[in-house]
DNA sequence: ATAGGGGGTTGATCTCGATCAAGTCAGGTA
DNA sequence: TACCTGACTTGATCGAGATCAACCCCCTAT
């Protein structure tokens, strides 16, 4: 493992409460390994052997049922997937692949829930994560039953403004990049990719301008009255 | 409280580590509340108070937005709801009301944060608690995203015909009742109440037979072959 | 008995989004 | 340079589900 790794393992809010010895415990059962893109890690019904954090590179978790398929969530360093499966020792409901090159720590389950019996923090720590993850779920669940989909790409697109703006604090906040492909994008918010370019023209009106995977937001204003941001659905934070 | 209660409380998987006195010190800080049907506990946006226990009756959790609203799942006694609200002392994401005259036990959230805090125990069923939930909200996310209206329609009867046939052991499992109104089940299918009428229609060559709010099931062997029944989405224990 | 109302159904129409089929464009490779 | 290939777009059509309106049925209250 990289030298620069293990503290962005650590800061995660899930390990910071655990002692050093513990967490180099962890450590040292875990495999840090890099997979090419396009990789499947998991595949839903399967065991949860690991828990998984992505350092670097980006996963995307993903479900399929009836030969159909959908993108669940995209995953950006640093942040670890699959944890309540990996608790309950019952089987994934997603499957993962890598979307881009990306290296992965593999921790163990059983070393997980060794560290979550014995453990108090770490047990503490584990409730904050599946509280917010599991709220995060809910307000998915909202976002889908509530909105349109161009609703849904209008209020996506202000996130990833924002995202951006917040990344480059003093920066050009005039356009982003999309993060991933648009196969993808329209898959997370639940459309066909035929349908998420018509939704983009819909929104043309209202200052989207789609160059590429270049995004830009001319009119601001105009956008967010159509999006009616809510922040029970789209407040990461809330 | 009625002496009847206590044990049902005692048995919920949140409490049954918990000593016996910190137990009691928990119900001492409770409310317990009847309330009317149709009457609205929650409402979306507000701080955490309570965390709510359904001892009878039936509760609905919903949410609205953009003029809409939606079911997002129906509670029957004994299971508790907003944990995840109450424990990171965050807005509800869900509105809830009362279906029938029901019967609710209210702890402070401060109380249920307290114990989190000082009751290892505690902490762990939460885990539990939380994984079972964050899964049951993934499984529905997955039900929405890969299924038609008409094929969430005939696992979710398939669904109560099982719990029926669980409750009445030997019983006839030939027929069962909805366990709460059409407009509602079409709301938590995500589909509107006609569109409901309609896939119902579309089941009859399946064996689905409808009398008001009687169910005959048939052919389980057709209905089966058309729901696709998926332990990934459709299975609440796995 | 009767009027009113809520829940459910049915029919007609409309809209959104899916599907199918070409076509475009950019990047990588021989 | 020419050619592939994969990602995206555009157009035409189709289908699922929403909406609007009328109606029915049962239950309750007067």
């Amino acid at each position: 493992m990289r030298s620069t790794d293990l503290p962005k393992v650590r800061a995660l809010r899930l390990f910071e409460s655990m002692t050093e010895e513990r967490f180099s415990q962890l450590m040292n059962a875990a495999y840090l390994q890099t997979f090419p893109a396009q990789v499947e890690l998991i595949t839903e019904g399967q065991p949860a052997d690991f828990l998984y954090i992505v350092m670097e590179g980006s996963v995307e978790l993903f479900a399929r049922a009836n030969g159909r398929e959908t993108v669940m969530q995209m995953l950006e360093p640093v942040s670890s997937f699959i944890l309540a499966a990996v608790l309950k020792d019952a089987p994934y409901l997603m499957s993962a692949r890598t979307c881009t090159s990306s290296r992965l720590l593999m921790i163990p389950s059983e070393n997980i829930r060794n560290a979550f019996q014995s453990d108090d923090g770490f047990a503490r720590a584990i409730v904050e994560d599946l509280a917010d993850t599991y709220r995060g779920a809910i307000k998915e669940q909202k976002n889908l039953k509530l909105r349109t989909a161009v609703e849904r790409l209008a209020n996506r697109l202000l996130r990833f403004h924002e995202e951006n703006a917040k990344a480059n604090a003093s920066g050009s906040n005039e356009a982003f990049e999309l993060p991933f492909g648009k196969r993808t994008l329209a898959s997370l918010l639940g459309m066909t990719p035929e349908n998420l370019s018509r939704a983009f023209n819909t929104l043309k009106p209202y200052g989207v301008e789609v160059k590429g995977a270049k995004i830009y937001l001319t009119d601001l204003q105009a956008l967010h009255t159509l999006a009616k941001r809510n922040p029970l659905i789209d407040d990461p934070t809330t």
